[in-house]
DNA sequence: GTCTATAACTGGATAGAC
DNA sequence: GTCTATCCAGTTATAGAC
């Protein structure tokens, strides 16, 4: 690294790393943001609230992310890149190791599955952070767009295996099939709580076994359905 | 109806029906928060928003409604009986015409059909209306009780006939389903755009047709598929 | 890098005229 | 019922001290 910034904008170092010291402030802030802004929507926290969290001063949020809608997209991009990375290498390993022999719900596995081990982390951030793409997932204004930008390419993956395992499948299908499997998939992360009202504590949303135990099944089943049958023109 | 209101509490007619002229503002000023808020949200939307979508004046929303607030809650409560004495009564149609034969696919039909008729009927609001429910189906903060208020008796209403017609069938799995199921049809019904950019156009978010063609099959296996395998202790 | 102070503005809500 | 005018609490964002 060079020590002279020479003449490019020194202005304000926005999205810089800090320089060292024992306890990021910059991971702290982002780890608030996250938090606040999964549970509460973009509009729904101010900055002051990130601040209080994260026990540092609103200031120091401006100097590191520039103005508020920079520190949502800073936190949302956070993770996006592990994820993808821990999807993509989910398939490739199971189509490695069942190639010739894989199934719908075998690979409906590998493109779910990271996501519950990843919630299921000692690591609350990744619930969070969860909370938050659920929430981006269903905002009409601008939530497709940014779906768009972080995570189509894991989705064209997954389409891509099916139609391999299913090659009479129509890509339509697939892509119907994606968005009810996501809807389930993202409120199931979100952990509302809403189950637990509705089944009178039968059932806990926090209980990410139970839900591992039966929306590959419910999932894979459905599409295997819907690919199956004829569908009127 | 006793036109005699005698004494109690003639202070602001929150919650008051307007006398009788023309244009009602009162719903208008429904139409508008319900178009708004399901958009961007409780906090994403000013008061101020709402009254200039209106054609109105702040002031006037809140000697309509009273708080904020109380105009979102307005909002919810406006349609959710009307949707849920369809749906009873879909649900009903359904088990006097095929009582003995009813099937899986059968009562998913019935429960999530009214939805999918009421979202392509002309009245443009259901659409909104409908963005609204997911948005507060997935809002961690005060969403599940609020849904829990508003729907609960419906939900109920498809567990008890699933069981009848599935004898066998454990309730937390019924619970389980009901969930992904309901993550799928909110997010359907959002209408997001964002299968349109995944597909890259092959698919459009605002064809309830396409969707209709598939969610009730795609549920529908699902659920036979988790309640006929024996789930581990 | 971090904090203090404050500028500049927007929001919800109401009082009171009409 | 409806609008005008306004209060004031709370917000983002920055300038500048340390």
């Amino acid at each position: 690294m060079d020590s002279r910034v020479s003449e490019d904008k020194a202005v304000t170092p926005r999205g810089r790393r800090p320089k060292g010291h024992g306890p990021d402030l910059r991971e702290a802030i982002l780890d608030a943001a996250e938090a606040l802004f999964s549970r509460h929507g973009f509009y729904g926290v101010t900055v002051r609230q990130v601040a209080a969290e994260a026990g540092v001063d609103t200031a120091l949020i401006h100097y590191y992310f520039g103005a508020k809608r920079e520190l949502f997209d800073s936190v949302f991009a956070r993770r996006a890149g592990i994820l993808n990375e821990a999807r993509l290498q989910a398939m490739a390993a199971y189509e490695q190791a069942h190639h010739g022999a894989m199934t719908v719900e075998g690979v409906i596995e590998a493109f779910i599955g990271p996501l519950l081990d990843l919630s299921m982390t000692n690591d609350e951030g990744w619930k969070n952070y969860f909370r938050l793409v659920a929430l981006v997932n269903n905002t009409p204004a601008w939530g497709g767009e940014t779906m768009h930008r972080f995570f189509d390419p894991v989705v064209h993956r997954l389409v891509d295996v099916l139609k391999v395992i299913r090659p009479d499948a129509e890509i339509r299908d697939l892509y119907w099939c994606y968005q009810f499997l996501t809807g389930s998939m993202m409120l199931a992360l979100s952990e509302t709580g809403r189950i637990d009202q509705l089944s009178d504590g039968l059932c806990r949303s926090t209980d990410l076994d139970a839900v591992r135990a039966r929306i590959y099944a419910y999932c894979a089943a459905g599409i295997e359905r819907v690919i199956e049958r004829k569908p009127q023109p």
